[in-house]
RNA sequence: GCUGGCGUAGCUCAAUGGCAGAGCAACUGAUUUGUAAUCAGUAGGUUGUAGGUUCAACUCCUAUCGCCAGCUCCA
């Protein structure tokens, strides 16, 4: 179709009709829109291109998911354009959007601080003032080459020679500032206002840790400043529900420089973490597992086999004994294998479901502990099923039925699955995968799971589902996993005596519902903010006095309390009862139980929830449904 | 592991080359108190560790350990 001014239709967002001439700029189809850019036949485009063949055409707000990246990426642009107004001997590299905000990449000899940060800020109000239009050119690879090697920018003309030769290379203009950019971008830098710079930080060029150190600097931006000002605040409740803040302000753990990315679980710590595993071993009689205890530490020949030493040694803690090599294990699997092949199996065994709590050690790099979250020294929830071919769609639903069960109780209401496929480096044939990643994604289409693929992310040994929650901050958390396995079984010969009376290959199953439990205890802790549902809750009531009078009836409420499996704890001491109520609160005790003399002659309580819900007194037979009700998994809030 | 920042009392933080401090917590005493902090006093330190520079180091330098933000890795 040639490009001429012959009349071309546009139908309009409101599904209108209209001909225009062929070039018709989307501004001025859209005109009086607050349009930021436009979607034309599903593609996002700049406001300014033409229009030269029939189309639908919609407009993109600053708000919308579409609008946000375009305003996000357009910012990235002001800032490099701002730091290139105040440090002319920086070399820009790339800037893209991320999610929440975007960053830009720069050659710089020394880092930027904070003050820079500031004045980058101001400097980029001053271009927003400036209202500069944000223009586009095509321009030819030798051209786009000469114009950057000849402003000095190297990482650009080296960006340039990467672009595959059947795409095009377009510029973006913004008064003195022109970024090799494919778009689209706001029409003028007037249309961005809500915009931060958040942070600073090294990065590799190229993400390659084997190339130069570049200076990061991170921004976000938003449609308006009441969604900037919404963002902020969640940073600062983030940071309020840091678990390693909530840790160490409700006594549940702690770490110590000799033993770094290894967790002391408190007394209150240990007892949230032995209830989750409490709370899972009870689902496991239900679910027809069974608990097996395992060794720790293996002799290399057991990893050499399994193909750790050859995927995973980098990982693994080794130690040398009577002149013998030995590795700490970082998974259970090998470990069961072994227990499997302890006897023949037949196929009326299978499926075989054993449940292992231990702990792994996992050699993570210094720079990467973080918390609980990122840890060497840690436990989980993990089981292996042995089973045949037949077994794998009813087995892997009963894993999602139970991820369902337990998610629900944790009360995550989102939660996302994803199909990990064969990553680069992997064990077995391009047969046995594509027959293990069809099996896994039978059994979700089977089990009604909508899931995405996530390709390349498997295990070396198998494909994997990988289960991610969303918290309470809409933060995603990759918890659960399901992996499918063929490889091992091949590797150990694990068999068992089909129907047939022949030996046929059996098959694993790798699962694990909260994961590793240190770091699911951190996401819980995340989630709801320190403000335990009653079951976990450590401590469930305190006991207040008002005064000393009420010492021996508080003591009987107390022993009331205990008797009914209540866990409770006495505040006798000569303090006022505000006082009291306040250091309940600050650790987030779930109820407060007030004693004044009121309640002395009265037998009764009167509790007091911890978000400061007031409850009228009554007698602690009364007040014990509405604990019973709350305190099993899942129990009302 | 890499880049940058940080490391002072149990916790949160002061002290920029010249006497290591505050608030909270702890302990002691007074106060007997009704829904988020009563008052007074006492004690608490090899300033992460090891070297160095200096008349003098929390402060400057080197190394090292740990933590934080990222990167890379991992899941």
């Amino acid at each position: 179709m040639s490009i001429s001014a012959s009349p071309i239709t546009v139908t309009l967002p409101g599904g209108e009709k209209r001909t225009v001439p062929a070039g018709t700029s989307l501004r001025e189809l859209l005109n009086g829109a607050q349009a930021i850019a436009a979607k034309v036949n599903g593609k996002v485009v700049d406001l300014s291109r033409p229009i030269t063949v029939d189309c639908q055409i919609e407009p993109i707000l600053p708000s919308s998911p579409e609008g946000l990246e375009v305003l996000r990426h357009s910012s990235a642009h002001l800032m490099a354009q701002a730091v290139k107004r105040l440090f002319p001997e920086v070399q820009i590299t790339i800037g893209p959007v991320i999610e929440n905000g975007f960053y830009y990449d720069f050659k710089h000899e020394r880092t930027f601080t904070p003050e820079d940060l500031e004045q980058i800020e101001v400097e980029m109000k001053k271009i927003v003032a400036e209202n500069l239009s944000v223009t586009r050119e095509e321009v030819s690879r030798a051209d786009a080459v000469r114009l950057f090697h000849d402003m000095g920018e190297h990482y650009k003309a080296e960006i340039i020679a990467s672009i595959p030769a059947d795409e095009g290379i377009s510029l973006y203009r913004q008064g003195e500032f022109v970024d090799l950019c494919r778009g689209p971008h706001v029409p003028s830098t007037g249309r961005i206002s809500a915009f931060k710079l958040t942070g600073v930080a090294g990065a590799y060029w190229r993400g390659d840790e084997r190339n130069e150190m570049l200076q990061r600097i991170y921004g976000t931006a938003f449609a308006s400043d009441k969604e900037l000002r919404q963002h902020l605040a969640l940073l600062e409740e983030a940071k309020r529900r840091d678990h390693r803040r909530l840790g160490k302000e409700l006594d549940l753990f702690s770490f110590h420089p000799l033993a770094p990315g290894s967790p002391f679980f408190h007394p209150k710590g240990a007892f949230i973490y032995n209830e989750l595993i409490a709370y899972i071993r009870r689902l496991y009689q239900r679910y027809g597992y069974q608990e097996v205890v395992t060794p720790q530490i293996f002799d290399v020949e057991l990893w050499h086999r399994s193909g750790h030493m050859e995927n995973y040694k980098e990982n693994i803690f080794f130690t040398e004994i009577e002149g013998r090599d030995f590795g700490v294990k970082p998974m259970n699997c090998p470990g069961h294998i072994l227990l499997y092949s302890a006897k023949k199996h037949s196929y009326r065994d299978l499926p075989l479901r054993y449940a292992d709590f231990a702990r792994l050690h996992r050699f993570e790099r210094s720079g990467v502990l973080s918390g609980l979250t990122r840890v060497r020294s840690f436990a989980q929830d993990d089981a292996h099923i042995f089973c045949t071919p037949e077994h794998i769609e009813f087995e892997v639903g009963g894993v999602l039925r139970m991820v369902s069960e337990v998610y629900h109780a944790f009360a995550f209401e989102e939660v996302r699955f994803d199909l990990s496929t064969r990553p680069p480096k992997r064990l077995g044939d391009d047969a046995t995968w594509d027959q293990a990643e069809a099996a896994l994604a039978a059994a979700l289409t089977g089990n009604g799971v909508t899931y995405r693929i996530n390709a390349g992310d498997g295990a070396f040994y198998g494909p994997k589902i990988d289960i991610i929650v969303f918290d309470a901050l809409r933060r995603p958390w990759q918890v659960a996993t399901i992996q499918l396995d063929f490889l091992l079984p091949e590797r150990f010969d694990l068999t068992y005596v089909s129907a047939e009376g022949t030996e046929a290959r059996t098959v694993m199953i790798h699962r694990a519902v909260l994961g590793s439990i240190e770091r699911f205890l951190g996401v819980l802790i995340e989630h709801c903010g320190g403000n335990f549902p009653l079951w976990l809750a450590p401590v469930q009531v305190k006991i207040l006095t008002v005064t000393d009078s009420q010492e021996a009836y508080a003591r009987k409420v107390h022993e009331q309390f205990l008797r009914a499996g209540i866990r409770s704890e006495l505040d006798l001491r000569n303090e006022k009862l505000g006082y009291k109520i306040r250091e309940a609160e600050v650790q987030k005790v779930p109820y407060m139980i007030v004693i004044g003399d009121k309640e002395v002659s009265t037998a009764t309580v009167s509790p007091r929830g911890r978000k400061g819900e007031k409850i009228p007194p009554l007698s602690v037979e009364e007040f014990m449904p509405r604990l019973d009700a709350e305190r099993v998994p899942g129990g009302a809030p």
